[in-house]
DNA sequence: GCATTAGTCGCAATCGATTGCAGACCGAGC
DNA sequence: GCTCGGTCTGCAATCGATTGCGACTAATGC
């Protein structure tokens, strides 16, 4: 349905018209066959002037040519046709889920940055947070030949899934997330962070901690969860289930995950947010409530975004470098690509105090 | 170098080992030339049969082979080639510098929510918030022939590269800015939008209202301020220059601003921020300073993001449809695309008064 | 039964860049 | 003067999907 003839004016008479205007860039982006018919020279040649950095020996006469036949037609390389004959497009997949999400966002940008230095591309897909969503994206992605794939959406505990990806004919990166079984992966230290948030709590004073822990099917919030656990067991203090409270990333969580808590019958004297934008959330929850923070209730988060440090009561957090991380993750992935065996990498968290803890 | 004798296992013999297990996908998407060797046929046979939709009069048994040939191999169309044949890639562009800011992030998942549902893919550029930066970008796109390009980062009043946008072999659309001389564009009524959140302040009593207005080079941000001027002058008040400010859109800019407004010899009593993140920054300034909102500073915000809602103080803001902006923008670039004429389009804000905003 | 029509299939060219191979050409060394 | 090593070029094949053209088959109408 709705097919036309023909797309018309292929390689029928000579140029429409726009030959009068030399001196401007071209608005057609030229071809190595046109380079070479203007420079005299055969495509092959022009190629390979073209993709030659340095002359040995300066450049020939012919290369001259080529070099201003280039010039004049504004040529860009057609990287399909490269990719196509080189079997390697120079292109990177991502499938990121809640892209709005600023942890996402950030890895985005800093995996979008390093790529492009290293002269990839980058093919972006954001699908649902779901396993079968994000698997469809993947088959997408192999459709455009990408030379390797990186995924920040893994759930946890779908080995299934992982061995899948590990089967595929590109390498995959996990990101934002602990390596498992089967795929490398580039995370920060979430139980070390878990730990930290919670035994900073606790060596103020505090027993009685909540978690708003997040979706249970993160992997990065359950490792978390898992260092809030351990420092609690550490400090020989009963684990409360009714203090773990599992909900979405987004502010709307935190508020709902912040009110849970704060309406338990034995309400919770601190709470460990397990991402930023959740502890801004249980922040307006707890005032709300007529609870002020610090005052009656501390409060620690993940992440350290930027937003953190910069709210009316600047929010203690648990650092991880988000540049670092997509910028490791590419990295590992090229790594890959080029041969090698992409490794698992981990890296430190830090406690950054600031005015939503305080002794009890 | 780094030259492999041979890519192997491709049409020879059976397969390397996994031939006990012919559900799972294979690891190798295959072409249609070993799908055509399989089902015996040509390998236009099988193009057309994949491609065909639906066989006018049930499939031909040798449709009937290629489509198993196909599901065996796990065939995945090479879109490279595709492209290259076609001269379309179904893919398009996107320029979106600052793509950590939730406002840029949220067009991002919206357009390639679009897109995907159109049958297109989204290649991502990020690139530092200057035209030098976007316009390679737009260069390295081109390279990858996408079929169209979206951006976001325009600066206002530099028409040069507005121009060299216009002239360039595919379509461009700018999204979240007002429509320019020479490009199509996508945007809310932002002049709107700064009329009535300073109108909101007028009414409810402010005479000194001051503004946060976002780099100079952002062409929302200027309409915004525009509209602000424009409900001053309506309200014969002298416009006093020194009640705008000038900053970044991030949370550091609110902060920065707001302590340069509040920290004026006569402070406003009011502050309208350009966009929400801002805004949370002047929250913060306010606090710092020991001033209350809404009691001491009212304060208004734009783009009614998530977190505005979910604020300690819910934030007033003007709201603007950042999902049906994404959309709508993919929807002009493929009307442009399929050779029709990009139209710019402008969608309608809304007030939604909250907290932060209190009769003087 | 024969001619017309519609549908199916194979052939080969095409999209544009890349690269192994082989011939041409250069300067140098004997 | 001749040969050797090295560089520059051209030729042609290749990557994989698509499509116009022509041949062939099946179905329909008279």
């Amino acid at each position: 349905m709705a097919q036309k003839p023909e797309t018309a004016a292929a390689p029928d008479g000579g140029d429409p018209g726009n030959a009068g205007a030399p001196d401007q860039p071209e608005p057609t982006l030229g071809t190595l066959a046109q380079i070479a018919a203007m420079a005299g020279v055969h495509p092959s040649t022009a190629s390979r002037v073209l993709r030659q950095s340095e002359p040995a020996r300066g450049w020939s006469a012919a290369a001259l040519r080529v070099l201003e036949a280039a010039e004049q037609l504004g040529y860009r390389s057609n990287l399909l046709a490269a990719g196509l004959r080189n079997r390697r497009t120079r292109t990177i997949g991502l499938v990121l889920p809640r892209l709005q999400d600023y942890v996402v966002a950030a890895l985005c940008q800093a995996i979008e940055s390093t790529a492009r230095l290293g002269g990839y591309h980058v093919l972006l897909t954001t699908p649902p947070d779901d396993m079968t969503a994000q698997m469809d994206s993947v088959e997408l992605l192999l459709s455009r030949r990408v030379d390797g794939i990186i995924m920040t959406g893994l759930h946890r505990e779908e080995s299934v899934f992982e061995e899948r990806l590990a089967a595929l004919p590109v390498p995959v990166v996990a990101a934002n997330r602990r390596d498992g079984a089967a795929l490398a992966s580039v995370a920060c230290d979430d139980l070390e962070g878990g730990r930290l948030a919670t035994e900073h709590l606790l060596s103020l004073g505090h027993e009685r901690i909540g978690i708003v822990a997040g979706p249970r099917h993160a992997a990065s919030a359950w490792d978390r969860l898992t260092g809030y656990r351990e420092a609690l067991a550490a400090h020989d203090l009963a684990a409360d289930e009714s203090l773990v409270v599992h909900t979405q990333f987004d502010v709307g969580g935190g508020v709902l995950g912040g009110h849970t808590l704060l309406s338990l019958a034995e309400p919770p004297t601190a709470i460990f947010a397990v991402n930023d934008t959740a502890a801004v959330g249980v922040m307006a929850a707890a005032y709300q409530r007529g609870l002020h923070v610090p005052d009656d209730l501390s409060l620690v988060g993940f992440n350290d975004i930027p937003l953190s440090a910069h709210l009316p009561i600047p929010l203690t957090s648990v650092r991880s470098d988000l540049g670092q991380m997509g910028a490791l993750a590419v990295h590992e992935l090229l790594r890959a690509i080029d041969g090698g065996e992409a490794r698992s990498q981990t890296l430190p968290v830090a406690l950054v105090v600031r005015s939503t803890t305080k002794a009890r």
